[in-house]
DNA sequence: GTCTATAAACGGATAGAC
DNA sequence: GTCTATCCGTTTATAGAC
């Protein structure tokens, strides 16, 4: 427990080198000499380049769609959640296990990257297909005011806001006229649950679709 | 006019490959060879990669943004425009400038890898510079009664709605349990124009992020 | 503008000693 | 488990003929 082990500098060394500089663009050179050891030893350990990556993103995804799926448990077993309750169920893990913005930033790229890669060996859906079909459900549950393929639509549309919006803490900065940070995860979680609690609630688009 | 120039097949393959198969992992050898072209010729005519990429986003991109700051032009000439139609005029551009889905897929991937990077050669944010600004302001103004600060917000979590909803077809199909397709792009406006406003507009959170 | 040929470097992976 | 040394294929970019 002391030092942290070969195999978990590694994971440290390639989630911050693929998130920062991107995956494809860091070298197992740089990524061992991060690490402060040899090449051979993502070999040792991961086998290959792309086993590597999966692992530094299993690592972080997984404890957080377990803790979904735990507080989604909890709220069932109470009865019949709101909205707002599943939907903090969905976002509070991800915003909340990590200190400060920059984990959750690294998360999101790494995210980001390998969903824009079709390499069959860089495949992560089932990282989140179990937690996809809970939450799907309860949202629909949640809904029950709603057309259900229009809650399809909107669940299509909630995943790119948890996904992507704290993946580059310029844009955010920017885009939020500098007032949004994401090391304020308090704020960050009520505003998020608030925008996508009103995206899914509201009125459905007129047959006509009218201007 | 005829032919496709070599230029034009070099952009055209790159749009294809680099969001197929992605930019890193597509090499200048397979592009050339998917253009009908010579390797150099990527060199006489953009330079270098990196170029080649930037040009190719900014084809798309450039004419979008145009049309979305014409169509906003037009609403404000005649008055306060409402938020639904704001939305239209930045939404609709992107998905009804293509035929398909696949096209608006294609330009989705290619700008999100682009996003995950931070080469400064790559750097592609002067590209929405001017249509983020006007397009803020509108939204302010079409959202009087909402804090600014949480319009800012909003908007942070709107761009990776427009920017990834259609990145993945796969990711659309599942999520939307089958009922939705890219293709059918009035139908996936009125959805997407129904949720932002909805996000856009819902009530405030409160102050103390009350469970 | 387009080609061939090649430069010059870097990539991931691995064999085998320790 | 960790190391050195190396294999061997690939990469972008360019020089220079046509």
């Amino acid at each position: 427990m002391s030092d942290p082990s070969t195999k978990e500098r590694l994971l440290d060394s390639a989630e911050r080198l693929f998130a920062e500089r991107g995956y494809a663009a860091t070298s197992l050179r740089e990524l061992t000499q991060d690490a402060g050891c040899n090449l051979a030893a993502v070999n040792y350990h991961f086998g290959t380049k792309e086993a590597l990556v999966l692992a530094v993103l299993e690592r972080r995804v997984r404890p957080v769609n377990e803790e979904r799926l735990a507080r989604l448990d909890a709220l069932e077993a109470a009865g019949t959640p709101q909205l707002e309750d599943v939907l903090r169920a969905f976002v509070a893990p991800l915003l909340e296990r990590h200190r400060d913005g920059a984990a959750v930033e690294r998360v999101a790229r790494l995210f980001l990257q390998l969903s824009t890669m079709r390499d069959p060996e860089l495949q992560h859906y089932r990282l989140f297909q179990s937690t996809a079909t809970r939450f799907v459900a309860a949202f629909l549950r949640a809904l029950p005011e709603v057309d259900p393929v229009t809650v399809y639509w909107r669940i299509t549309f909630m995943i790119p806001v948890v996904a992507m919006s704290f993946s580059d803490a310029e844009r955010l900065a920017f885009l939020s006229g500098g007032t949004a940070s994401a090391d304020d995860t308090e704020r960050a979680l009520a505003h998020m649950v608030s925008f996508l609690a009103g995206g899914l609630r509201a009125p459905e688009p007129t047959a006509g679709g009218a201007a």
